[in-house]
DNA sequence: TATTTTTTTGTCAATTTTGTCCATTTTTTC
DNA sequence: GAAAAAATGGACAAAATTGACAAAAAAATA
């Protein structure tokens, strides 16, 4: 993990389909030296794969919002964590500190499958919900 | 926009590397297809772009942490947003419903650099802060 | 409704670009 | 200065792109 490496991951955080020859033309290397370095990187766990960047609101997916789950009880938290992050709409399901035990962030059709998704997981614990207005 | 270009985005979700060829045998198209198909998801702007998926606590970044935030006075929520998605630390930034008017979602090195940025974005409101302690 | 026209979407073949392998050379590291 | 690691360049395979054209779908016309 050496200093072109940390740009190579930069250059592909950009756009995961740039060409190794061009990456090598900003870091100074050839492309099979650049084709080596990514595979490494994925072997060795820095890099887990690639993906797309997508417009929601164009895909239909036009209610964004942050779940916040305080857990009735502690026992079900892992159960409940497992659980939601299996759920189609949800982004992102993270543990965190204080009160609230869970984060999640999930997307949408329309306000009725917000609704639909805290009444499922109303089972767990109490949802907080803050509705993304613009990101 | 029809069933094959959604199948389309799911495979390129799962790994944006994927071959045309390899997309066209899923749906049963030639791979020009599926490249005039790629392409035209981009123009009409459903396609962003293409980015990685990492694993940050491999690059160092062991620190993460979701902070709402409740702005000051409501003249400067524009400005905070705009400025406090230029950090670098910042994977999200979202304006939100309810009291708390912004949400943040950052990725650091160290608790020392969380406590930086704490102190930085309280200019603008007060932070309420939630370690992650599991994705 | 039937039929033309237009538009969209596809295929195929050819070309260009990109990725990967290998032998050799260069650079690091101890 | 020897051993190990990493890069290069050329050869070849795989993938992407292009252009010409055909088929299907949608729109317009009679």
């Amino acid at each position: 993990m050496d200093k072109i490496d940390k740009k190579i991951i930069k250059l592909l955080s950009a756009n995961a389909r740039e060409s190794f020859a061009n990456i090598g033309k900003s870091v100074d290397l050839s492309a099979p030296a650049i084709g080596k370095r990514v595979k490494q990187l994925e072997e060795k766990g820095f890099i887990l794969g690639y993906s797309l960047r997508l417009n929601h609101d164009k895909l239909g997916m036009t209610t964004r919002a942050y779940i916040n789950l305080k857990i009735h009880q502690s026992s079900t938290l892992r159960t409940a964590y497992n659980q939601i992050k299996t759920f189609k709409e949800v982004q992102r399901c993270d543990r965190v500190s204080g009160e609230d035990s869970l984060c999640i962030l999930a997307y949408f059709k329309s306000n009725k499958d917000l609704v639909t998704m805290l009444e499922r997981i109303s089972q767990y614990g109490v949802p907080d919900t803050r509705i993304i207005l613009e990101s």
